[in-house]
DNA sequence: CCAGAAAGGTTGCATAACGAAACCAAATAA
DNA sequence: TTATTTGGTTTCGTTATGCAACCTTTCTGG
């Protein structure tokens, strides 16, 4: 019994957790954002067996969304880094953050700032053309066609 | 052996992945952003078991993410429907459809408008307090008394 | 009212994912 | 040279997942 494959669901969310959806892949690539490259370096900081490690690095890579770089002298040492894929789940990473801060209180110690003017950063919000902040209920969702879909049945 | 928790590790990503961060959770919200409310609706859109999808339900329900409502005359027939906290997921919803959609190409027949202006979503991004979008690189990770983080070793 | 279908689960079984620890080869440090 | 670090793989036991069958209560058609 193989797990339910969820790239051909013909859904982008659903494709997306086929690739990050586990239980530890968001949480190294969380980890590489923080500056760790190293495989011991993961192994440490997160906490996670070996094995699995090793298994969620070779996916992320196999993804896209890390390489692995030699930079040993004759080549048996490696550094993880994050690609513009991986770079770019930056703001995925940071609205679960928030969303666990907002509900679930201050379980972090870390925060994050902007680089220039050390203050914190806004909350992530699903904006509009003009930038104005939408919930749920402001969006429609509609097919290619732009025809309201009514699939709750 | 049971898995690894994830809320105790003084992380608020991994404290939220705990709660939603199983290959199913998420695109039950989603589903659920779509208007789905029925057992058997969540059942036949997403093509889960009824026993994964059973214990994924009770799991949200658990964790405040959606409330079961009964709706029976003589009460056996329910809803789920998302709570505050889960119409929140909007944006982790929203930011990982669309990174989907810039990486993996659109594999999506869905797409969300602005219902009043029926333009598509701006995409969703991390914005200082000034409303400037941010990468990774734009910030830093400091503790809580203001100091920067060095943990990559 | 009665038969059948539907809703919402639960149970059993087989397979896949996961975690801990042991083991291992190459490269580096002492 | 020996010891240690790095980056794994293997083994084994536990947990998660998928599928099918079954079960109880509630609608629905006649």
């Amino acid at each position: 019994m193989t797990r339910k494959r969820f790239d051909e669901m013909g859904c982008s969310v659903a494709c997306a957790l086929n690739e990050v959806g586990d239980w530890w892949s968001l949480l190294v690539v969380k980890q590489a954002m923080l500056g760790t490259r190293r495989f011991v370096d993961f192994q440490h900081n997160l906490g996670i067996a070996k094995n699995i490690l090793c298994n969620r690095l070779s996916r992320l890579v196999d993804n896209g969304v890390m390489v692995r770089v030699d930079v040993g002298e004759h080549g048996k040492r490696y550094e993880y880094r994050l690609t513009d894929k991986g770079r770019d789940l930056f703001t995925v990473v940071t609205a679960l953050r928030q969303w666990s801060e907002r509900w679930n209180g201050e379980k972090d110690t870390m925060q994050l700032v902007d680089r220039q003017s050390g203050e914190p950063l806004a909350p992530v919000t699903v904006q509009n053309q003009q930038g104005q902040p939408l919930t749920v209920r402001d969006v429609r969702f509609v097919d290619e066609d732009g025809k309201p879909l009514e699939e709750a049945g």
